[in-house]
DNA sequence: CGGAGTTTGTGACCGCGAGAACAAACTCGC
DNA sequence: GCGAGTTTGTTCTCGCGGTCACAAACTCCG
């Protein structure tokens, strides 16, 4: 908004420094960075825009597309740096410092989300896991004594958390959602399957996991009927006699 | 293919029985399963595509257009039937019967999994826990003993299984994803960090925990660069927004 | 120093999907 | 039976996103 042409200072050589990324490609930087990171693992210090995205599972035009949002990073008949390329992909996602959250919800999948150790690896830093269960509190789930509900704000407010992980039945998520709001959470991770408002301003990103799978099976009936269909028609020409 | 056209037997009235719907509306005919689900379980026999719509956070424009592709299943002036809707979902969907399914790699991840209602209450069966290292072989998770690797191919076979979950760490995926599919899987739910590469047919979804997160970071950032800009502009004099 | 080869960055095009608006069809009341 | 009201199903339009293809730019080698 507000078009500022005021963009002296920064010294880098991004575009208009992150402005309008797309959505699309905001989804694939993650990849990116973590095929990067493999490469790097592997001592391999530079790359072409092919290399890194079969190691990503994309289309070449796709990626350089993508990387070409966040400015000119790579270089013409060499290709991209691999440390360079990370920094800058890790700085316009935001995961150069680490971000604390929170896990509301310590059951069978919080406690696994808990014990993840992609959270910690990528920036992330579990500060808190709470239940509304009394059995549940002062129990250790990995490395962290589980907090009572009440706790909560008072827990957003001291580690300056924005991202909350809602892993709580789904007849309870609002309630969480609701709560952790007006804690001040604006990031949610809601893995209840159910559908959660929140005010503007406040993100949501759903991860259902039965949804996944009932796609799945989705595709499934498609093969089965389509098989059964060509089978249909092979048999049909030794079998019968008349074709409609 | 081979355009049939004896669809006379069949009394429902759907377009052109089960083909071409797109993705994306494959992909919310699940959250539509649940929000009916959801009615049918507080007794409302009937409703309107506005209320079925805000039951699953959707526009109720893209709902009938979603719900056109399976056929006309409502009554104009009316609305649609709970129950009628739901099984007419239910069957394209193809969850009108269970779906055997196994788990490969039962961490903490594999486990929660193990655990999860919501897989056998939609019409998933989990027919077995697989895991390689041999400390966890006999264990009993979910009421279910965890079984050797080796026992893959005669356990797909025997319970006519096409979908397999795969929680095992990155490094191991391809493997197991290789082997699962060699054993006669044709679906997979990913939730290990890695790009899997299989033979055409094959359909694999990918639950990516820690890249959800950097999506959210990231808009997080923005937020966070959003307000200290509008602070910025509006204080401009009087001191510092944030500190670095 | 110049040409050949290579690889990035980007413009053009196309198709899917979202949303608004409207016609078709059903119910209810008289 | 018929008009008014309501709700579905569909058409149209627009914008995002994916892919192709090519110009720009860099390196290497003679």
């Amino acid at each position: 908004m507000t078009a500022r042409s005021t963009n002296t200072g920064e010294g880098s050589g991004a575009h208009d420094p992150h402005r309008d990324i797309p959505e699309a490609t905001v989804a694939r930087l993650p990849v990116y960075l973590r095929a990067l990171t493999s490469l790097a693992e592997r001592s391999i210090a530079s790359c072409s825009s092919e290399e890194l995205a079969t190691a990503a599972g994309v289309n070449s035009a796709k990626l350089r597309k993508d990387l070409s949002y966040l400015g000119s990073y790579g270089t013409r008949g060499v290709g991209y740096d691999v440390d360079y390329l990370s920094y800058q992909i890790a700085r316009e996602i935001g995961v150069t410092h680490d971000w604390p959250v929170i896990i509301v919800g310590i059951g069978n999948l919080g406690q696994a989300l808990a014990n993840f150790s992609g959270f910690s690896s990528r920036g992330f830093r579990t500060v808190a896991l709470l239940d509304a269960a009394t059995q549940m509190q002062g129990q250790e789930v990995a490395g962290l004594e589980v907090r009572p509900f009440a706790d909560l704000a008072r827990i957003v407010a001291a580690e300056q958390v924005s991202i909350g992980v809602i892993s709580v039945p789904a007849t309870a998520a609002q309630d969480v959602a609701d709560a952790i709001v007006a804690a001040g959470i604006t990031s949610i991770l809601n893995f209840a399957p159910a559908v959660l408002s929140v005010p503007p301003g406040v993100d949501v990103r759903k991860v259902d996991l039965s949804i996944e799978l009932q796609i799945l099976a989705y595709h499934e009936s498609r093969k089965a009927a389509e098989s059964a269909e060509a089978a249909a028609t092979v048999d049909n020409g030794s079998g019968e006699g008349i074709t409609a």
